[in-house]
RNA sequence: GGGAGUGUAGCUCAACUGGUUAGAGCACUGGACUGUCGAUCCAGAGGUUGCGGGUUCGAAUCCCGUCACUCUCGCCA
């Protein structure tokens, strides 16, 4: 067989290379036989040249004719102008075509289930189980392309400032906070287990107080929990980590790596990225990664609520509770069956229903317009509400069920209502969260972002006398709505993790036997420190403007956790399971 | 664990209210054709209607179960 070489791409030639002799390699794109003539689209990474098959030349003619879709070859040929009106402006290449010489067929495909082409129009599960099919189409390639580009200018920038790569271990201290682990058996110490990272966190600050300074890492990260359309078990973070820093040094870091990406990715550029609290984003937005690419803020109507005698306004207020509002504009437009069904998709998120009113003629209108009379004309005015809008409420005993509801139906309505910009692109940071949080039903305080996030300097008392109003040091970086990455500042004295570990309700003996190691490095000299991780995944999606993220892995798993491709996971045989101690409660044979 | 949706030829889809032999385009096979580029023309082959059960004179269609895939709630410090 023939070494394939090549001298060319199949983007390459233009009509300068006419009469010169090229060698391409390829697959075949797509063959049009003429009985006398055969035409090849011959396709590489970066593109597709047309190649003729002369009946002058009889045995690779001959060849030629046994061509098929997905076929590997290389073309040696002579690069000739096309003629007169032959030409095909849809190709790069169109104005040229090799005349073959000679064609060796490296390797004949069997008849593929779909081609790179029309991958575009097949279901995810085909794609996904002849993914090596699927990744020769151009949108594959341009997103993998995209992510390779990503991942260089982040080590490159990185390098720039000084930061070190540093690998992690895979194989770790299971942690039973946090996400559900990964387990991997251990060989060695019989019933023992390793879990696979759920972010390389405990390492970096240990690389800190280890006098690294500055950390970098491409990390994958496993989390055994159920997948959404933006998420699943493994996935990749870049995490950094830095000492002798405050919270603004960190920020201004990730600006200018995000500056950097979309400048160079999608030449636009990102402006100075504003911050708002946590309390402003869910008073205004109703939550904690805001769009903020449209309006329908959220307006607190209570007093208004108590003037009138509805009672599910009354009553919730009587509760405790909250009545807010958010207006959309044009949203009156909405039939009663478009606005029962939001009705119904609220209660997803706690909600007992959907009040609405429609605004008309400078009035109220249908839904609960009857029980705001006494109100209306101040609900109009307060909402900014214009003719042919729609005012939707959030009504609930609890004010986190309000936000979540208003929060969420603000985004829904948008994409529904066609308000968003697709070219428009909004990032904002999210500061000053809460600490911790009351789990009620485990009748705890959980950490909001993790056990070791430093709280506000001033707010170290607030852990003993009012956990609740305690603020962290910790941040999320949010574009369009879309948590793209968040860290803190962490806790470098051995004194404040302690107590925070106490209000965790993480015994000292707990803490010893699980984080032990973290509380000795805090011992030894640990610098102040802080980091933070980007998801790698959903940069990407949003660089390449997909909401699938298994459009930007290579290999990704299915919501079952398969791989359509490699089968995994599988079964496996009595002797492995035998070497590692296990045996499985549900036993498949291998 | 819950909710919703999808599953028919290799691929994308159709098949009325349950009713003849489950169709079409692309792909595939054979043939024709010397300028196509979504080639064209002629002919052909290709089906466990995801799987299992049930209802019925009769099931792709209705019912129950199950599997896979997607979206989603819970979950994801």
């Amino acid at each position: 067989m023939a070494t394939p070489t090549r001298t060319h791409h199949c983007s390459e030639l233009r009509a300068e290379h006419v009469d010169q002799t090229a060698t391409l390699a390829g697959w075949v794109n797509s063959y049009r036989d003429h009985g006398g003539v055969i035409f090849i689209d011959l396709r590489d990474r970066k593109g597709i040249t047309q190649i003729v098959f002369r009946p002058s030349q009889p045995e690779t003619h001959a060849l030629a004719d046994r061509l098929r879709n997905e076929d590997v070859i290389q073309v040696k040929g002579t690069c000739i102008k096309r003629q007169e009106g032959m030409a095909n402006p849809k190709l790069e290449t169109g104005d040229i075509e090799i005349e073959a010489q000679t064609l060796v067929i490296l390797n004949k495909s069997d008849t593929p289930p779909f081609t790179p082409d029309e991958a575009h129009k097949v279901g995810e599960e085909t794609r996904l189980q002849y993914r090596f099919i699927d990744l020769r189409q151009k949108r594959m390639q341009k997103i993998l392309k995209t992510r390779h580009r990503v991942t260089k200018i982040m080590r490159d920038y990185f390098d720039e400032h000084e930061f070190y790569e540093i690998e992690t271990p895979f194989l770790c201290k299971s942690t039973p906070e946090g996400a559900r682990d990964f387990l991997v058996p251990s060989r060695l110490q019989e019933g023992c287990f390793y879990a696979l990272p759920q972010s390389p966190q405990l390492f970096k600050q240990i690389l800190m107080v280890g006098g690294l300074e500055r950390y970098m890492q491409i990390a994958r990260c496993f989390r055994d929990e159920d997948p959404r359309a933006d998420r699943q078990a493994e996935f990749t973070q870049l995490d950094v980590e830095m000492s002798f820093i405050n919270q603004d040094d960190i920020i201004e870091l990730i600006e200018g790596l995000l500056r950097r990406l979309w400048k160079d990715v999608l030449d636009i550029t990102v402006p100075e990225i504003a911050r708002i609290s946590y309390a402003e984003a869910m008073t205004r937005f109703g939550s904690d990664r805001p769009d903020m690419r449209f309006g329908m803020e959220l307006v607190d109507i209570g007093d208004l609520a108590s003037q009138t005698d509805f009672k599910v306004f009354t009553g919730a207020i009587e509760n405790g509770g909250s009545v807010q509002a958010i207006c959309v504009p044009g949203g009156a437009k909405l039939s009663r069956k478009q606005t029962d069904a939001l009705a119904v998709w609220v209660k997803d998120f706690g909600a007992g229903g959907l009040p609405i009113v429609k605004v008309d003629n400078g009035s109220l209108a249908t839904g609960v317009a009857k029980f705001l009379g006494p109100i209306a004309d101040q609900l109009i005015e307060k909402m900014g509400a214009q003719d042919g809008d729609l005012i939707c409420f959030g009504v609930d005993s609890k004010i986190k069920t309000v936000h979540r509801v208003l929060g969420e139906l603000r985004v829904k309505l948008a994409h529904d209502l066609d308000m968003i910009d697709p070219n428009d692109w909004k990032w904002i940071w999210v500061i000053d969260f809460p600490l911790v949080e009351w789990n009620e039903d485990a009748k705890r305080w959980d950490s909001l972002h993790h056990p070791f996030t430093a709280p506000h300097e001033e707010d170290v008392e607030k852990i003993a006398s009012d956990p609740g109003a305690a603020k962290s040091l910790a941040y999320d970086i949010i574009v369009n709505g879309s948590e793209i990455g968040g860290g803190s500042i962490r806790i470098h004295q051995q004194e404040v993790q302690k107590q925070v570990f106490g209000l965790l309700g993480i015994s000292p003996e707990e803490a010893r036997s699980k984080f032990g190691f973290l509380l000795d490095a805090l011992r030894f000299g640990a610098p102040p420190h802080g980091g933070i991780a980007l998801g790698l995944d959903r940069l990407v999606m949003h660089l390449e403007n997909t909401t699938n993220i298994r459009d930007v892995i290579a290999f990704p798993k299915t919501q079952n956790g398969a791989d359509l491709m490699t089968q995994a996971p599988s079964p496996v045989s009595d002797d492995q399971l035998a070497e590692l101690s296990l045996r499985p409660a549900v036993k498949i044979e291998a």
